[in-house]
RNA sequence: AGGCCCGUAGCUCAGUUGGUUAGAGCGCUACCUUGACACGGUAGAGGUCUGGGGUUCGAGUCCCCACGGGCCUACCA
């Protein structure tokens, strides 16, 4: 490794280098064969046609933390990367290309139409992998997986055919959401509805036999070309006496019957519902109860069809307008009223839905969610946050079948077959020879295919080879934990569960984090087509991708929301820059120290790292006393917030050790030593500080694993020496912690702190070095700063700090300003200008500040039921809180005192 | 309609079971180009936790109400 270390962080070639690097190497390749507890996690599969969007950056960040953090920890650890065949999504792109060279898809045959998809696939369907594999994601890329594999095909053939055996599988004639533009079925869970402002049209149905005309209120008025009822509510006074009779219905003079349904709310509209079984689920419903017709009055695309007479060839929304204008001038338009109403569009290209009678097939869903919903429950599945189980536990528990089919040519065929002479559907693994029931060889294969969630919802163990009974999966599953977004839960997450359990009989995963949502700047959600997306490689590039990684790793607190700002990048870049600079600081150090024939194998060696905390004479010095101290406690924080999936919490406590303790304090404590005259001691010094930074390079690790991954190959490293994601993570050594330690350490920072504060409110000269005086209160103290008097007096910018004899002796205000606490006091000298008026604001305010806090202290330990209720503990910290307090204040107000009562200048 | 979440420093957000003077990053102010780092250093200013009521010895934290913002589910035409 070369020692020229640049000033500043330059992460792009770093970055590129070790994610090739990783790669080739098949660094993270899992072997089922090793021993070792297991952690796994399969990826949430993302669509083959995307690209990388920062939704997915943070939870790959997320996943990858955990992974690596878990790999480091000695765990036999999996991350198994992949994507789905994104049915609808993936024909739309491939259709567009064709048409574009002039080639209309039905032309080619379905066939050769699956032929281009694969060939499109294979061309530029790696997108995101590619970018996975970029971005340095700790992926086992040999099990790399996708939906529409021969393996996971079978899983998907095996499980329809056991589903529909158990009778879990239906086919049959229903309202479904058809999206006209995509022409298929798609699921409730791909129909987002819209809030829309629309209108009510108050529609006059005259009675047959009678002058009495029927008013319905509809949001559809076209839709009435199909209507073949209206219905009343039984118990309604009005309509009572209509009951039983008929409607001419207008536009096509057909009669309907009046019918009473007791779904009808009197309340709504006019209290009178026209019922159009084939385009409306409610009117279907009442359609079957009643008798009714079904007709169908348009054609897939969502034009008119000849079932609506002189209306036929106009588009639905053309036709509204029809319909009303032709209405209207019947004088059958009674009113209109404005209306807001819930449209459902499609997910994917956001058309209408038209709601639509066909034949599709559907999964019975309630058998499946109730031992999904008891794994839940008894913990078996743990939902973070937990409060998503409410959702979960709200969706499970209303389920609706699930339409599974889709009118596509790319996706999972249903393996099914129907016969030509008797109409009997034969399901079957493989492609049967003849029916099961007359034994036709007539036989026509299912058109459709399956929905692409279908074969996500098999993901955890499909990926693992079943319904083999692969080493894969006897090791790998149930897998660890699913990460993924909160606005997922129900589409993969919940029918995974479903699927797991039916298929596998455990649990597809034991728990499930659900991270929030990346938002922009202005709190809106990110959204591709409204061009608000941030795109994550592009500020990968300008600013790094360890950054991007810390900056959303900080932010992710469970259950909040991202939002995502150039300042809180910049922040995170700042901190990989630190980072890199404290090494720059050893390495460019380390020449000095090598110009006196001391080696880096000699001060950094692996086997010395690894036997620190190295002593001097049997003697740690405070300052390394207390880092290891910090070093451990730090680890341990960390291992606790992961454990949690606090990942802002881990994020921040890394940070803070890293810059605050290790950089602030550590680095600048040591500094003399590491290139002081004593031979020994030296060696000690930089064993130690060494031994500490690799530590926390390896602590850091999991967030910012490019920067870690080049320092650490920049130390002295044993031959052969692979990877620091390879090294052990830190220890949280217990017996490390030094609480004495940290405790003077913290008094010695006061003291630094105490006396800056003083030397900036006297505004002195920051290069003036001034001779300062402290008094101590307990003879402890008076060793501890005898001891570390070079640091105190260097860190303060001293000349020299003289200890004042005995214990407690006040300073005098008069001479400097005069800083305390209740261990120490410390005094700098007045500079040339003394600006006591300064001063003695400063004083005023602290003692406001003091005297309030000990006002309130007062009051409370003066109250009797807090005395007799509160915890003894909590009673004593307070009184001893406010004997310092009480002493503290009487100290400021002496001072105060004096300085007021001295001349003013 | 039902459910969930949020409202804490100028900004973006932490604050696990209620318990000392409520934290961070960025921004801001002053000073410092000190030989790791100006993507830096040092010191500092700045919130009484949306409002009201309640429980409690004690509430940012628990309960109720109001206001403001967001999200999800839902077949009211």
């Amino acid at each position: 490794m070369p020692r020229e270390i640049p000033k500043a962080y330059e992460p792009q070639e770093i970055e590129q280098r070790w994610a090739r690097a990783w790669y080739e190497e098949r660094l993270y390749r899992a072997d089922a064969g090793a021993p070792g507890e297991v952690f796994s996690i399969v990826i949430p599969p993302p669509n083959v046609t995307g690209s990388l969007h920062i939704g997915h950056m943070l939870d790959h960040t997320e996943i990858d933390i955990l992974v690596r953090w878990h790999r480091m920890r000695g765990y036999n650890t999996l991350y198994l990367p992949g994507t789905d065949h994104a049915g609808i999504s993936t024909q739309r792109v491939v259709v567009r290309q064709l048409t574009e060279k002039g080639i209309h898809y039905r032309g080619l045959g379905r066939d050769e139409f699956e032929k281009k998809v694969w060939e499109w696939k294979a061309e530029s369907g790696g997108t995101i992998t590619r970018q996975m594999i970029a971005l340095g994601e700790s992926c086992d890329w040999t099990r790399e997986r996708f939906t529409m594999d021969p393996g996971l095909s079978r899983a998907v053939r095996e499980v329809f055919v056991r589903l529909f055996e158990d009778g879990l599988i239906y086919r049959g004639r229903y309202i479904v959401n058809w999206c006209p533009h995509c022409l298929t079925a798609i699921s409730d869970l791909e129909t987002v509805h819209e809030q829309r402002n629309g209108k009510l049209w108050y529609l006059r149905y005259p009675v047959v036999g009678s002058s009495e005309h029927l008013v319905v209120a509809t949001t559809r008025p076209e839709t009435m070309l199909g209507d073949t009822g209206i219905a009343v509510h039984p118990d309604d006074e009005r309509y009572t006496h209509l009951v039983g009779r008929k409607v001419l219905l207008p536009l096509m003079n057909r009669e309907i019957p009046i019918v009473a349904d007791s779904f009808v709310d009197r309340e709504f509209g006019s209290g009178v519902v026209k019922l159009t079984p084939a385009h409306d689920p409610n009117d279907f419903e009442a359609g079957k109860r009643h008798g009714l017709a079904e007709i169908d009055v348009m054609t897939d695309d969502a034009k008119m069809n000849a079932a609506a007479g002189k209306y036929a060839g106009l588009d639905r929304f053309e036709a509204r307008k029809k319909v009303v204008e032709d209405l209207t001038a019947l004088g059958l338009v009674e009113r209109v009223a404005d209306h807001v109403n819930a449209v459902g569009t499609c997910d994917r290209c956001k058309t209408d839905v038209e709601p639509r009678l066909s034949m599709q097939w559907f999964v019975k869903m309630k058998p499946l969610a109730e031992p999904a919903v008891a794994a839940v429950e008894s913990g078996q599945i743990r939902i973070i946050p937990e409060n998503r189980r409410t959702e979960y536990f709200e969706w499970m528990r209303n389920i609706r079948d699930w339409c599974v089919s889709r009118q596509l040519w790319w996706g999972h065929r249903i393996p099914a077959w129907h016969c030509g002479d008797c109409a009997e559907i034969t399901v079957a693994r493989e492609t049967p020879a003849e029916c099961a029931k007359c034994g036709s060889a007539k036989l026509t294969a299912d058109p459709d295919v399956l929905d692409t969630w279908f074969s996500s919802a098999l993901w955890p163990f499909s990926t693992m080879g079943w319904p083999e009974q692969t080493a894969d999966l006897k090791k790998y599953y149930p897998t660890s934990a699913l990460i993924t977004g909160y606005d997922i839960l129900f589409f993969w997450v919940a029918r995974m569960i479903m699927m797991g359990l039916k298929f596998t009989g455990q649990v597809p995963f034991r728990a499930v984090y659900l991270h929030s949502l990346v938002r922009t700047a202005e709190g809106a959600k990110m959204s591709k087509s409204k061009g608000t997306g941030i795109d994550p490689i592009d500020l990968n590039l300008r600013f790094g991708t360890d950054a991007m990684r810390f900056v959303l790793a900080s932010m992710a607190a469970p259950g909040t929301d991202i939002v995502l700002s150039e300042d809180r990048i910049l922040g995170a870049r700042a901190f990989a820059n630190k980072i890199w600079n404290a090494a720059r600081f050893l390495l460019v150090n380390l020449e000095k120290v090598e110009a006196t024939g001391i080696t880096l194998e000699e001060l950094a060696a692996p086997e010395i790292r690894a036997a620190a905390p190295h002593r001097r004479d049997g003697k740690l010095d405070l300052a390394e006393r207390w880092i290891f101290s910090r070093l451990a406690a730090t680890t341990a924080e960390v291992n606790a917030a992961l454990a949690e999936y606090r990942f802002h919490e881990a994020a921040h406590v890394v940070y803070h050790f890293f810059w605050g303790d290790f950089c602030d304090w550590a680095i600048e404590w040591v500094k003399p030593r590491l290139t002081g005259a004593d031979r020994e001691d030296v060696v000690v010094a930089w064993r130690n500080l060494f031994a500490v930074f690799e530590a926390a390079l390896r602590l850091l690790h999991p967030f910012m694993p490019f920067l870690t991954e080049e320092l650490w190959h920049r130390l002295p490293q044993a031959a052969g020496a692979r990877s620091i994601s390879l090294q052990p993570f830190p220890r949280a050594r217990p017996e490390a912690r030094d609480l004495g330690a940290e405790r003077d350490m913290a008094l010695l920072q006061e003291i630094v702190v105490a006396a800056r504060n003083a030397r900036s409110e006297l505004k002195l000269d920051p290069r003036r070095k001034v001779a300062a005086e402290v008094s101590v209160s307990a003879p402890a103290t008076r060793a501890l700063i005898e001891a570390n008097l070079e640091p105190l007096v260097r860190l303060a910018s001293l000349a020299s700090l003289h200890i004042a004899p005995g214990e407690g002796q006040r300073l005098d205000p008069a001479k400097g300003a005069v800083r305390s606490s209740p261990d120490f006091e410390i005094c700098i000298p007045f500079g040339d200008a003394i600006d006591s008026k300064a001063e003695i604001a400063k004083l005023r305010k602290e003692k406001e500040r003091l005297a309030r806090d000990v006002e309130s202290k007062t009051t409370r330990l003066e109250d009797a039921a807090f005395r007799s209720k509160a915890p003894g503990e909590v009673v004593k910290t307070m009184e001893d809180t406010l004997a310092e307090r009480r002493v503290e204040l009487q100290k400021l107000s002496e001072r105060l005192k004096q300085l007021e009562a001295a001349p003013q200048e």
